[in-house]
This record gives structure tokens, sequence and C-alpha cells, in this order.
DNA sequence: AGCGCCATGTAAGTGGTTACATGATTGT
DNA sequence: ACAATCATGTAACCACTTACATGGCGCT
């Protein structure tokens, strides 16, 4: 799953431009996915080559131009049969946690600051996607559902687990009580 | 944080060949870092280019030569330092929630598979995350633990999640009910 | 006066994955 | 016999990131 299907997939919610698809990517894949527009705005002219979806150019005055892509018969279809033969793959890498692996050799104010600016991050994020299920009573979704409940459960868990147990990391180590 | 400081990260933990490594890459970060030999290899030839770590030749018989790597001064305070300034990304890309999302143009069998196949990889994760934890009553480590024990309660918490509420998945949509 | 939003795109660079190349030993 | 483990490496490829390029409008 490239950013090319995903668009696709985002554009089965509705005609949208690239810059539109950008914000699509950020409030509902915040937590799992993202993409910038050097991937968005050149996966939008291929998926436009392959006739998986069209392009309609709409000048606006005081305005840029937009390009407002709407999804195909040929694209859904395209979207439908990559989601039913695609092998998901997940691909997580968090320095944090890389980081945190080796906090024996990071002193403790850093060590702070690193979960202190974490949490934050995953605060945020529990606000988008505390946002996203209240768009649920309008637009009724089993996945988005799903997805957003999930992001909250996990974003939650880890937090609690970080408050719980930062003291764990901020201890004296044996090497820095034999430094002091 | 890319593999080759990561290597060197492990490397504190003791001397080790490139093969050694990957196997500490998956022991360790299986949860939230990957590395391939297609990266583990030239990043252990770069880091002994710039004196970070040493490494011996070793002639075994009747197997494969090993070049077993060790960090130097140079390599651990090259670490530290890298510790101290970098500030953490987390990168992450789930296919799999990504598809979820989409679950209304996903037919309910494959969307039961889609689940039980990711389940299975998360039993996997803590299994391995467990034995982690296990590990630490010989080398007790604060860093290790911490990570382990996060590991450990979100991988429960993503696990608890998907039983609890994968029905939402599989009840029929509108859609679907018309077309029955 | 200056920042942020709107809006599109390209080019160069990065970093990692995949496939290839080789081959003996050990366990089933 | 056959698969898995041990063991190292390269080269081509791929997808995404970052920096660059452009520019008016609206708010403070």
């Amino acid at each position: 799953m490239d950013v090319k299907t995903l668009c696709l997939g985002l554009l089965t919610q509705g005609a949208a431009s690239g810059y539109d698809l950008k914000k699509r990517f950020e409030t509902c894949f915040k937590s799992f996915y993202s993409a910038g527009y050097g991937s968005i705005y050149p996966a939008l002219a291929y998926l436009a080559d392959t006739d998986l979806v069209t392009c309609e150019e709409i000048s606006q005055d005081g305005r840029p131009d937009r390009k407002v892509y709407r999804i195909t018969d040929k694209g859904r279809d395209y979207f439908t049969e990559a989601l039913a033969s695609h092998q998901p793959a997940h691909k997580m890498r968090s320095e944090f946690l890389a980081m945190i692996f080796f906090a024996e050799f990071i002193p403790p104010d850093r060590l702070n600051k690193l979960i202190d600016e974490r949490a934050e991050e995953l605060q945020q994020i529990l606000k988008e996607l505390e946002a996203m299920s209240d768009t649920l009573a309008k637009h009724p979704d089993s996945g988005v559902e799903f997805v957003a409940g999930f992001g909250q459960t996990i974003t939650r868990a880890a937090l609690d687990y970080m408050q719980q147990y930062r003291h764990l990391l901020t201890k004296e180590t044996s090497a820095q009580r034999q430094a002091s």
C-alpha cells in the first residue's frame, strides 16, 4: 500500500485536490501513516495518467488554481482489487523506543525531556483521533470507527505506561552512582 | 537514528558479527525497528572505515569466516553524542490499519483473515517481548526493561481491542445488505 | 510588516529493500 | 534428500523526504 493507492482510497470519500488530500492524510491517518506533497502530487499525476482518476482544473480569483481529482470506475475497481489481494506490511521505526532502549547512556534530564516530548505528541494524536470519532455521528463507517477506536486505545495505553513507569529510567544507575 | 547508529548501540552490549547483529535487531527491536543484511553489512563497513569499530577476522573450520566487530572508545563517544543530540522521529506505516480504514470495501471473509493474521503477528511479538523480560533477571537494564514493558503493554492493548471490536467490521454494511 | 494559509510542482538526495552470488554443515 | 543455519557481501532498485521555486490573500 503505497501513497498512490491510499490517495485513490481517500478519493473514494469524495473529490479533492492534492492540497486537500494532504489534510485528509493528516486527519485520517496521522497515527499510523504519513505522506508529504512530494509523494502526493506525483502520485496524483500518475493516477491521472493511468485513468484511475480524472482531473478538473479550476481557476479561482485571488487564490492559486486548483486541480480537483475524482476517482473513476476503473480506479474504484483497482482500489478494491488492491485491498483484496495486497498483504499488509507493518513497518514501524520508532527512534524514540530505540533511544530509550539505551537509556543507561542518557542523562536523566535528557530522558525526561524525551519522554515529555513524546507524551505531548501522543496527546496531540489523541485529540485528533477523538475529533475523528466525533465526525462518525454524521458519517458512520465501520472501518473508520474501528481504526479511530484502535488508535485511541493504543495511544492511551502508551501514555499511561509512560507516566507509570518513567521512574524506572530516571532512577540512578550503578554507573551513575559510581560517577557521583 | 539510522541502522549505522543502532549497530553501534548494539555493539555496546558486546562484540558481534553482522550475522549476530541481525539476530540482536530481531530479538531486541522486533516490535519497533527492523534491519536487513543489506543495511547492516554496509553499515559495519562504514563504521570500521571511520574507526568507530574495529574488525577482527576469524577463520572457522567447516563454517564461513566471521568478522567480529568491537566498538572503540571513539565509537562509544560518538554513540553517546548521537543519543544526546538527535531528535527522535517516529515513523510508522501500518498498511494493516490503512486497509482496515477502508473496511467497507473489503468482504467479511477477507477482513477476518486480515485480523487473524495481524493478531498472530502480535502474539509472536508478545512472546519475544516476554522472553526479553526474562533475560532481565540476569542482566538488569532500565532502558531494556522500560522498552520491553512498553511493547508488552501496547501489544496486549492492541490484541484486546481487536478481539473486542472486530465484530464492528464484519457486521453487514448497508451496501452489502442492499446487494444481498 | 510579517506570518500563515492557500496551491502546485520538480529535482536531488537518502536510506533501506530485494535479488543475486556462494557454499559447507547440521539436523530431519 | 532436503531444509535450515551459518556467513558475507554487492548492485540495482524503490519509495519517500527535503529543499527549492513561485506568489497572492487575509489577519494581527
